[in-house]
DNA sequence: AACTATTATGGGAACGGTTCCATGGATAGA
DNA sequence: TCTATCCATGGAACCGTTCCCATAATAGTT
């Protein structure tokens, strides 16, 4: 018993059972249909329901140049900020039949530039970057090659790209204000070194300003989170340390609160006692009894954000329309954490 | 001024510029150097790099009918084991200089169909599938393509398929073995409604038969965790319930043990006196005090079994090798939910 | 020396679509 | 009735590769 591997069918085959030419089996496929009698349109209808047809998107991606193809480049998948806007992205790609490429790149400023010229070799329609690197010379080539570009967060570069994310200074004010608010007077800030990435950057730089402001006292703890115990000793040292004001932290992104949590438990320190709020909301946030206080982001709306950026420029004939920055807001979801 | 689109260098400009025919360029893009001579390939690669020329992948795959894509179907894009597995899948992907196409479908069978077409529209040499729906016949003409296929832990089909996953059953005696060392006796199983999902059957099917084969009490919650109010009542009327042995909740996946943390927290019953395991390793369950006892799924080396497989079946020639089962043993994490 | 392997290279026909341009028939205007 | 316009349709070139051949040069065999 032989298996035959049976060949995707082609427009010519569709052309032949309709009894047509390939010209109005492809203008039937490619939104051109209202050009063709009902007649042809019913007959073709029939044939590639018959043969069960579908066209080669290769083959179209080649010709046309365009592969209904959104690249995402994802600085660390396993992030869950990262995965909540993938979500929106690929709802937005979906509702307008596109389908999404993602490369994880593992924090690797090497990997990000393959990717890059790995997706632009998909002949990609545009693509949304999330990344630790400093790519401008990358992503100059791919805005040449008339890719429209969307930055996510890290707005690394003098590349014409829109930016969407966090209005970060605002976000940090809110902290501020609810952890002064309950009487929170001493605060370490905690994070992953900034680096390049510019809303870590944004983050510190305006808890800096906004303690001289309030009058707080700050302290910052910027190292990666890979050892717990460097993070364990810095927040032992800022408990012990005499002070005169009770003491919080708060956590630059998910990740941050994550080991800061695992930090306070391991040092027995009940939270509220201590403060503690993060940007980002988890899961899990809510069941850490007394449960922590977060600042929430829109992370869908921001996904679906990146995606209109990307078609609104391409169909302005990515020229003259100046790069925008689009700004979301971060919702204060206070719980136990900081309530003392 | 006028910013001149770049048009994408092609193999024949770099043809031209290295002095050689598109054939030779060709042969030294596509692993075949050593047929070149010495003298040629330095040619080729120095107007290579000149001219900065990446092949064009939409080209290459319409001739050669295959494309360096692997697809993924998934789900449901925000479960945490979903996006473990999809990790390793990235992860074997690049190393094997394959890309990764997600498709997310929320759940609906509809939307599995029509991205499974949609998939093999890019010609992808390969596809692993996490899917709810029942895709046999979409499955089977992806077959008959040439299409390797992998089903992720959901075994839904008659098709010719690789199936990757947790060793469901062995996973369940696991749990339950464990509930009755530390003298748990009346079981209370959660999960979503198995519907057609194999590995929500496999498990509860298991639990059944364990429990019995145990001389245990146990129950069944098979619902949609959407309400939280039915699950906290089908919890309430466990505990309250007079029973003659220490009780305890078996959650069938993430999802499920989220679900079930949330309900005993607003039931107030402390974690351990009534006790809780879960199938899923989250970030989480250490922190929830006392800690929640898990079956840790070996994610990352499911998703890299997973291409493994594919790749496999696809140098094998696709026929003669009979499709195949990878079980992975899951790893218990005893925490302070199931001591009393 | 004549003939066959072997090797390095290039020419050109696909791959499956899209799209410009041509064609012929129908309709309208004069 | 004759020409101008419009519409539905088809022919064929092209997108950037790959790969089957053909060719020329070199090495190997008797």
């Amino acid at each position: 018993m032989t298996i035959t591997t049976h060949q995707r069918t082609t427009i010519l085959e569709v052309a032949r059972e309709a009894k047509a030419s390939k010209t109005s089996v492809s203008r039937y496929f490619s939104g051109e249909r209202e050009r063709l009698s009902p007649c042809m349109q019913t007959r073709i209808a029939a044939a590639a329901q018959r043969l069960g047809y579908r066209p080669n998107r290769m083959a179209s991606g080649l010709k046309r140049g365009r592969s209904k193809l959104i690249g995402m480049l994802v600085a660390d998948i396993r992030n869950p900020f990262s995965i909540a806007v993938m979500y929106g992205v690929e709802q937005a790609c979906r509702e307008r039949g596109l389908s999404l490429m993602v490369c994880n790149t593992d924090n690797d400023p090497a990997q990000e530039r393959e990717h890059l010229s790995l997706l632009a070799s998909y002949q990609i329609e545009g693509l949304v970057i999330n990344a630790v690197g400093s790519l401008d010379q990358e992503l100059q080539t791919l805005v040449q090659q008339g890719i429209p570009l969307v930055l996510l967060e890290r707005e690394l570069s003098e590349v014409e790209a829109e930016v969407v994310g966090l209005d970060n200074a605002r976000a940090i004010d809110l902290a501020l204000d609810h952890l002064q608010d309950r009487g929170y007077g001493e605060l370490l800030y905690l994070s992953e070194p900034p680096g390049l990435a510019s809303p870590r950057q944004a983050r510190l730089t305006r808890f800096q300003q906004g303690v001289a402001a309030r009058n707080l006292t700050g302290e910052t703890h910027c190292q990666p989170l890979s050892e717990p115990e460097t993070l364990q000793n810095a927040i032992s040292n800022f408990i012990a340390r005499p002070g005169t004001s009770p003491k919080a932290l708060l956590c630059a992104n998910g990740n941050a609160t994550l080991a800061a949590t695992r930090a306070l438990q391991a040092h027995g320190a009940p939270l509220g006692d201590i403060g503690l709020i993060g940007i980002d909301e988890l899961d899990w946030c809510e069941l850490v009894s007394p449960g922590i206080t977060t600042l929430a982001q829109p992370t869908e709306a921001i996904g679906r954000a990146a995606v209109e950026c990307l078609m609104r420029r391409r169909e302005a004939g990515d020229r003259t329309t100046p790069s925008r920055q689009v700004h979301f807001q971060a919702i204060l979801i206070p719980r136990g954490s900081t309530r003392r």
